[in-house]
DNA sequence: ATAGTAAATGAATGGTTATTCATTTTTCGA
DNA sequence: TCGAAAAATGAATAACCATTCATTTACTAT
């Protein structure tokens, strides 16, 4: 009857959609506001439903805080994870897909970088946090090395340290993501995706180009 | 009268060494409990001192909160400067200084680590502390880069872009902070420093060793 | 259609916390 | 030594906010 009933409009969605559609309010809430000043009463309001919602859905509020930083982070991991085990790439090309995606607007949506950092400031007094990422920083960390070691055999480069190359690709990225949040006026997506080629240019300069 | 008056303790203090002491037992705080859960009362508790002395002292807790961003941003600045200013340092000890600095016991303390990125991660929302981030950023920025331009040309260095090495190397500063505050079992200072200097062996080979 | 169930609402509750300010303590010049 | 001014205190206040739950609304199976 009437017109027709557009996107996900009040009743009738499943607890799992419910569930997202109050995460991506958090998500905005807390680049909007940061998470020291975030409200039940902002998410609920960003979300368009009533104060009661996210206790219903989440029993808490730390625990809806706790479930949006692994939505973000499976998410990113997910991402890698389908690159890396993808048999139709080379490791070479494998590689440059991994940066590609770091440097995404998927990945640095500055909202989503809003997050990362959010959680990052206050993982030194919540264990819970530091536990999310350190889980998928390991994770994340062997599978770059493996691909680094890989290359260094394929390539003969004898002078590359696949652990150092990691440790300091990954401090790079991170380091760039800052970057592209708080100086957004600064760095440009494109530059800091040239920046973290420059640096692989230096280990692998028959592979990679600054 | 009595035993010996140690330390400063209860009154006679000047206003400014107040104001340090709330400030001091913000940082130990704002690392103990992180930005959103962090109370004034946790705070004069900390200093041993009454409710109502921050407000006494710094009118409110969101500026006792800027004071302290500004504190630690100040002292990080001051030290680099007087670096960048030593007349007895050639360009290459210059470089050398500012990254042994970035990585020593003053700066890297995992309190004042905590309190870089709890600000970070709510600059999005805070003007005010984006406003003081990015000052200090830039005038870092200006200085490393100048050096870099330096070396390049002392050393014949052909290749080396100043700004893209300065971008580089400042991202890269940043991520290994953020390691060694979330991840401190995996990385220590000693190898967050031998990261820094291997990326700079790639730049100016002659001058640093990997 | 309808009853029964599940989802959602939002006003009320209770705990927390920044800020105020009347009072107390300390300092210091005369 | 004394008195005025400055510094510090901490109990009281008022605002805020997460959570609860009685009630309402929507959905589904019969």
């Amino acid at each position: 009857m009437a017109a027709a009933k557009h996107s996900a409009s009040k009743r009738s969605v499943s607890a799992q959609a419910r569930r997202k559609q109050l995460i991506m309010a958090t998500i905005k809430c807390i680049a909007q506001k940061g998470l020291s000043a975030l409200t039940m009463a902002d998410i609920t309001t960003e979300a368009g439903l009533s104060q009661g919602i996210v206790n219903l859905h989440f029993q808490s509020k730390e625990k809806l805080l706790i479930e949006t930083l692994r939505y973000i982070s499976d998410e990113y991991r997910s991402g890698l994870d389908n690159i890396f085990h993808d048999p139709k790439k080379t490791t070479a090309e494998k590689i440059t897909a991994h940066i590609r995606y770091d440097f995404s607007r998927t990945i640095i949506d500055r909202n989503k970088l809003a997050v990362w950092f959010a959680f990052w400031g206050e993982t030194k007094s919540r264990p819970t946090y530091l536990s999310i990422c350190a889980d998928y920083i390991a994770d994340i960390a062997s599978n770059l090395t493996q691909l680094f070691a890989q290359l260094k055999t394929e390539g003969n480069y004898a002078n590359v340290d696949p652990e150092l190359t990691c440790a300091c690709y990954t401090a790079l990225a991170d380091g760039l993501w800052l970057d592209l949040l708080v100086t957004p006026k600064g760095l440009k997506p494109k530059q800091a995706y040239n920046v973290a080629m420059h640096y692989l240019a230096t280990q692998f300069p028959d592979h990679f180009q600054a």
